[in-house]
DNA sequence: TTTTGACGACTTGTATCCTAGTATTCAAAG
DNA sequence: CTTTGAATACTAGGATACAAGTCGTCAAAA
């Protein structure tokens, strides 16, 4: 028997989309800890549900590399791949360097207004020590960006490929510091509204290499939680 | 009553894939037209196999945006969507400059000899007039290019986006000047072989701006074909 | 003690059944 | 002729039943 965090549903909302969502949560939120199995039965039962939601959303997760599906055998929460990590900071740095610099193009003052009121909002957020909140005024923010240049479903495929990289930002929660977010959101904001778009490429490179810099105190900390990388 | 294209089923491919596979080949080869309405039962149907994995099928193509469902009405093949073409045109290139430039850098010999091999099998293709044997080619070629840097996943979210324009190629299937195409494929392997990164992008740009030549036409000789765009 | 094989308790894969919402048809009422 | 509403024939959503493969247990045989 397990026991799931439980999401509300939204209304309209479909059983499946609902299950997705928080199956999805309970796995970046580490409820379900990499390394765990997971058996469609199991979590239709947590759930409430039939095993048909449950199944249709493993399958999106699975395609997501969320979870390892061995037929037959049995479903396994996927240990966190660091080359997966990398490789979603790479697509992701790629598209925003050149998205930030297209913004800094085509932004209207409306784009602006909703990129400060996200900003406040992170503030609050900060000053309210509400980590969960902050992250999704985070993603909130980066996804605002893409959306005043109509690549809103770029936004959503960078989303997908970093699932690895949101249960290791999860893992180093404490460690994190917002000012420093805080400011480089700032200094975003400020490279967009300014269109000074030759300064575009570094601010979005500067917010996104200082990732890997506790990668392996985490791994050690966690062992159990990444996957053994056989070289390439 | 529809009647699909069959795809030959893999060993060991579970039922789920095949039907998977089999329907995405009839969407971008346009058996399934866009607009048209498929039912669940039908291509069950058609298929030979229960709804279940028609079903999960129909879920992952919708993800994907081939398929639009109505709950409770109906499924109907998407309309193309030349906003959702240019997106994806430009997630490529994004990522393609980078990674080109990174090919230039890191490739081994191994991968050279994988990129020559293809590009022979290119000009098979060509001579033999074999055009979907051709664009499997093209794909690979590009696919080994992001595989050269660990970046296949990558490569992968490429495809998931590139799924509206490769209805758009299929229908401009006759008008492709496969030489230029395979210079310019010759040119890419150059660029790496030689390490000329800074030729890199240019290059890229290069192969992959001659899109939208001929939307415009396109769209007006399968006008049933296009979602009617009401302006961003 | 070690090996082997039957059995049962799992797992996911697939098929089927039931439910509920929607569109259409068509007849009856105005 | 127009409008309304009930019956019907679809649709997909979801629950359940069954099939088939895998693994661990445990007893029997060597």
């Amino acid at each position: 028997m397990i026991t799931l965090e439980l999401l509300g549903k939204e209304w309209g909302e479909s059983v499946r989309d609902w299950t997705f969502r928080t199956i999805l949560y309970n796995l970046v939120n580490l409820v379900l800890p990499p390394g765990s199995a997971v058996s469609e039965n199991d979590v239709a039962a947590a759930l409430g549900t039939s095993r048909t939601p449950v199944r249709e959303a493993f399958i999106r997760l699975a395609q997501d590399g969320l979870l390892v599906v061995y037929p037959q055998k049995g479903t396994y929460v996927s240990l966190v791949d660091e080359h997966r990590v990398e490789e979603g900071r790479y697509m992701r740095l790629c598209l925003e360097m050149h998205t930030m610099e297209l913004a800094c193009e085509i932004r209207t003052p409306e784009d602006l207004v909703a990129l400060e009121t996200n900003l406040r909002l992170q503030r609050l957020a900060v000053d309210e020590k509400k980590p969960s909140r902050f992250f999704c005024l985070d993603e909130d923010f980066h996804r605002l960006v893409f959306a005043a240049c109509g690549k809103e479903r770029i936004w959503e495929a960078i989303r997908k490929m970093s699932s690895h990289f949101d249960r290791v930002r999860m893992l180093s929660l404490h460690a994190t510091d917002w000012e420093k977010i805080i400011a480089q959101h700032h200094f975003l904001l400020e490279v967009i509204s300014t269109r000074n778009h030759w300064k575009a490429r570094e601010a979005v490179s500067e917010h996104l290499t200082k990732v890997n810099y506790d990668l392996g105190k985490l791994r050690r900390e966690y062992p159990s939680y990444f996957r053994t990388t056989q070289g390439r």
